[in-house]
DNA sequence: TTGTACGCGTTATCAA
DNA sequence: TTGATAACGCGTACAA
């Protein structure tokens, strides 16, 4: 095995150029300015360099003096693990990763900071060597956010939390769109029915609550999405009785217990409005496993627009998740010239899908 | 509004000392050593920075000085946009997240190069500041991990390539766990058979190949997985004939495309192995839509054990893949200080499902 | 085309 | 408990 030589001490620049007896200058310019050197002493430098195993200038030392990572960080609002067991999420760091990629950005994720130790979450994102944040959909008064906003660098924040002064939102109109989707449903004859929806408190919790703690939430996204099913509600000729259903962890099986939780508190509900096609598509599994048919016997819409929604012909809003991670990307990359600030919404479609219908007559 | 004053000049750890009139060392300790000064003079440093809107040591100089980033880097295979849309990576890279978070490393994502551009990959590898990394799934020879066994950095490898020396491999016996399934589908009685595979060249192709041509392809996880299909069917009493189909892009429509191409290359066949849950699941929807019934008419088997497989009760090898990315975690960071090599094999396990059973007779 | 000198912001070491 | 000094490895005017 020809194995490089291992060298008894780290090669640098400067150890590099000390051996051939050219500057570091010339080194480095062999490296980043090709064109300001002969090609021959290029190729010694690189010959040399490949020798004594030195591949190339170290990375922070460069940073530390470009002053210029290449690299963009990644705020998630829960480890990781859970984050990608969310579709949507993914499909939003597919498209800022792409958008990375395209610009030769690195993607760093912030880890998750260990709970309950104050101050750990700044300490997180303080160690973060970046030039710039994404937040992908926090809460209201964050820490790992405030962190970030403490370090005066570019941010782009996507869906959550609005009116962040000094920062670009990139999201939908939740509001608008949920208007529509529960337009449509409750005009079908609905009096009774349901909301699903993801965790809305600082704590995780399961089951029943009021529609106004829900309205409250420091969710501005799941708040404004219930808000547009209360206003829909209200515009409905006929009272609409309204059950919330929060669940402390997003998934089908979360969505299915709500399923049942909602039901069991008002029996006579006719259809249940999601606030995310997860939970839809556990709601409707539930709904399978005992015996009632959608949308005969109830109702089901979701929201996001998830593949797996798609394929089980969910009625649901369409936002593309994926368009808001490049465009936060793309966004936070020009914007590490010129601060700016302000709101990119993009549009939202609704997939009519087949489970809802009017409801049964009583 | 109460607005931090915007300080004309950057604030660093020497002009906040020399505000203070302290040294630099007293104004590090106050963050990286409490118990080095007094409470009240740390007190009061840590005030005077929240003031002037010093957020603390700057991360790229520490990591100069201490020489570690904290972070890890993380290689894929092709463009991570594409990686997403593969369940078993999502999982393996929260599984890999997971280690991360629990040990304070953050996780950087190198970027796709340029493709084309020779060197282009050397350069984003180059320019990572990380403290080793983890390969995911690449070929032999990837350009990617040639430049990072360059930087003699710790390095982990997941599933392929197998025999690096000087690094750990995390993964499973793939040819084991394939060969017991394909033992069990071809002792059925299938003499005739379909093989779907994901790419196998260094170029995207679409369509049918040769049983040599795929054993002698770079990926060698999809190299022993047919190879064991191959020695499955070598184990037979009667001869079974081959037929290999190669998809470019890793969705459920090439699997769909690959399960159509099978057929009409061998209309004999009745059953169809495929390397991934993803094309077997795409085959399984083209069956579907053909009036062909799975299993009666045609048997369909995957590898991976993906959460969408076993909803659809494929019958399948059920592989780890979250373990494997946090297994890769844990031991990348353990080999910060001792370097060491070897490899870990994680068990798998097989899904007995519905979708195989014995061929009609003919 | 090459070399010199300085600065990037921090931490380790040792002395006070 | 605090401070002075020397690395850490590199980029880039500017001068030669």
């Amino acid at each position: 095995m020809s194995r490089t030589p291992r060298p008894r001490r780290r090669v640098t620049l400067a150890s590099l150029a000390a051996e051939l007896k050219v500057s570091r200058t010339t080194v480095s310019n062999a490296y980043n300015r090709p064109d300001q050197l002969s090609p021959e002493l290029r190729e010694r430098v690189l010959n040399a360099a490949k020798e004594l195993g030195y591949s190339g200038p170290d990375p922070v030392a460069r940073s530390l003096r470009t002053r210029r990572a290449d690299t963009i960080g990644l705020l998630l609002d829960q480890p990781l693990s859970y984050s990608f067991r969310d579709p949507a999420a993914v499909d939003f760091v597919a498209g800022l990763a792409n958008a990375c990629d395209a610009a030769g950005r690195a993607l760093l994720i912030v880890p998750a900071a260990p709970e309950h130790e104050p101050g750990a979450a700044a300490d997180v994102v303080n160690k973060a060597s970046v030039d710039g944040f994404v937040a992908y959909s926090v809460p209201e008064n964050d820490p790992y956010l405030d962190a970030a906003m403490e370090r005066h660098l570019p941010l782009v924040v996507c869906d959550q939390p609005a009116g962040l002064d000094g920062t670009v939102r990139v999201g939908i109109d939740d509001h608008a769109a949920m208007l529509e989707l529960a337009r449509i449903v409750l005009g079908l004859g609905h009096r009774r029915i349901g909301i699903l929806a993801m965790r809305l408190g600082d704590t995780k919790r399961d089951g029943s609550t009021t529609l106004e703690a829900a309205l409250s939430s420091r969710y501005s996204v799941q708040r404004d999405r219930i808000q547009a099913i209360a206003d829909a509600a209200a515009l409905q000729p006929r009272p609409v009785a309204v059950t919330v259903i929060e669940t402390a962890s997003h998934t089908r099986e979360a969505g299915a217990r709500a399923a049942r939780e909602a039901l069991d508190e008002d029996p006579g509900i006719t259809a249940l409005l999601c606030t995310t096609d997860v939970l839809a598509l556990g709601a409707m599994t539930w709904a399978a496993e005992h015996g009632i048919v959608i949308p005969e016997d109830l109702s089901v819409s979701g929201f996001d627009g998830t593949v797996d929604a798609m394929r089980a012909d969910l009625t649901t809003v369409v936002q593309p998740s994926e368009e808001k991670g490049q465009r936060a990307g793309e966004i936070l990359i020009a914007l590490a010239a010129s601060h700016g600030s302000g709101e990119e919404l993009l549009a939202t479609s609704i997939h009519h899908g087949s489970t809802i219908a009017a409801p049964r007559r009583q």
